[in-house]
DNA sequence: TATCCTTACGGAATTCGTAAGCATG
DNA sequence: CATGCTTACGAATTCCGTAAGGATA
């Protein structure tokens, strides 16, 4: 048994049994991926693959109990590698963060600026997703850091941390008949063309289900991913944006745009920090975190990762 | 970076960083243990062991935690094996049983003989030793699991289950003039010259709290390891013997001794069955847990090791 | 001086790539 | 017939043992 055969298990079964790509995304040559499983097998005395013919069909039994302790073991592999360079390196290295683009653009840049100035010699990494991709891209371990306000609760894998609570705002051009009431109601914006978030994001769902208790059904004539966008077209008249609050924060109250909370329609929001369970955190990603909120301290989130029942059960 | 790199650095650790004797215990040349550790390290650009001279000092800081992930992975690699053994060798192996004397000659023959009965290709090996000495083994993985009344529970890598209460018995030739006395009073043993458990062993402690508190300072004659011991000498006369209850449960009522329970004197004992957290258990250790007692089953067993924290801290 | 780690070096074993074979959809 | 896994084989690399060197207690 060697690593490198646990690479390619691993591997092979987040490309979809396909021994080719598998190959391809570990710069090596398929004949050579194919042999070392064929030989872990053959130690193991199982099979972790069904093979129809010459293909990979599917993932026998015994081989779901593999990948798991393989998916722990190269965890700690790369758990090694973190230690060397968190002690040899210190304060240098990535700091990848996966988030949506609510707080890249809007939250992010401040406490980004901050670690820089802190850690000059850290890079950071920002990766733009849905909050789907975000809970992806810690799973896969290509982020340190999750940020979004949807799924990253909901995988056992991944523990998350209340961050900030946040409502949605309507937004609309200040000459906008609504743009004179103060407390907007859910029947005021369903009357009007909407814009908003891709059902995949940001808060959306507590929308839609707002209006669905309503039996409303309002006419989203735009959805995008991003707030910039959204507001792009309600300057142009295409509708009421509705778009998280954090969007309209800077916004120049001189500008071409009026805006109100909308919290009482849509219910309140609660923006998460998450990480992977197990997988090691280089000084600086505690440091960022806490730059985030200081509720967001070291010993908090090592409590909240390192969870381990009691040791003995009583009677 | 490879596995036998990290086996010889754990090994090494758990030799007292003597390489020599790594190299012994893992049937290879010392040469290249110490190569390979010394590739390992420059890999991660960091020192597991400091080095004085031409010998290994002590362990790092970073070698600290290093340690703790090769843990993680070695044990895993322990797994992937018992889980090949699982599919392909179904209900054969070996269960290894850590454990002290009485449970191994008064409580294990019979469900042991059960388990022969119905998977006869396993073999079962007896590991015999102190509390501290089964803790040792299981944490060492050299026994899938641990019986015992004492130190099973004080190790965050093992966890422990309640298995059954005992009480400790006074032995004594029935023309003993105890021998009469129904309720038997911590004075009355004071005055006897002791034989009973070595301080290391089965619920010693107890006793010895006992008589402190009441300021009593007994005699112990003889300490042995092992009920069979005490009692042949209480038959010799040396004294009165304090040993478990399990160790009189079979003794002939007319044979020559006679015994009194005194659990009103020295409290009541908990026997505990313990597993290292993480290591997988084979079906067979399974159903032998179920035979020391119905209490014991298999989704109790896996809850109590399968302990995680919740998934979402809550504001 | 005995113990014990590191360096040096050469043979053995393993790894890994290319080329060819063959099954599936 | 295009895709994709397995087998075959040879070159390059890595592994691992013996022998020698040097430091500590």
């Amino acid at each position: 048994m060697n690593l490198q055969q646990l690479r390619f298990v691993h591997e092979a079964a987040r490309r979809n049994l396909n021994l080719t790509e598998t190959a391809k995304a570990l710069f090596t040559s398929q004949p050579g991926v194919s042999k070392a499983i064929l030989e872990l097998e053959e130690e193991l005395g199982i099979d972790i693959f069904e093979r129809h013919g010459k293909r990979l069909r599917r993932i026998t039994e015994p081989g779901q109990s593999v990948l798991r302790a393989i998916e722990i073991i190269l965890r700690e592999v790369g758990n090694l590698r973190r230690i060397g360079e968190e002690y040899a390196k210190q304060d240098t290295g990535r700091l990848s963060i996966a988030t949506t683009h609510s707080q890249a653009r809007y939250v992010l840049p401040q406490p980004v600026a901050t670690l820089r100035q802190r850690f000059p010699r850290v890079n950071v990494v920002l990766h733009q997703g849905s909050p789907s991709q975000v809970a992806q891209m810690l799973l896969d371990e290509v982020a340190d850091i999750g940020l979004a306000t949807e799924t990253v609760s909901g995988f056992d894998a991944l523990v998350s941390i209340p961050w900030y609570e946040w409502q949605h705002v309507a937004v609309m051009p200040k000459a906008h008949p609504l743009a004179g009431v103060e407390r907007l109601s859910l029947d005021d914006l369903a009357r009007e063309p909407l814009v908003s978030y891709h059902p995949s994001f940001t808060g959306r769902t507590a929308i839609d289900r707002a209006f669905a208790t309503h039996r409303l059904e309002p006419q989203f004539v735009l959805e995008a991913i991003d707030a910039d966008v959204i507001k792009t077209y309600v300057r142009g008249g295409l509708g009421v944006g509705l778009v998280a609050e954090v969007a309209m924060r800077e916004e120049n109250p001189d500008g071409d745009l009026a805006w109100r909370p909308v919290g009482h329609l849509f219910g309140h929001n609660v923006a998460r920090v998450a990480f992977k369970r197990g997988v090691m955190l280089r000084s600086y990603v505690f440091a960022f975190a806490e730059l985030l909120g200081d509720r967001l301290s070291r010993p908090l989130i090592e409590r909240a990762l390192g969870g381990q029942a009691s040791t003995a059960y009583e009677l």
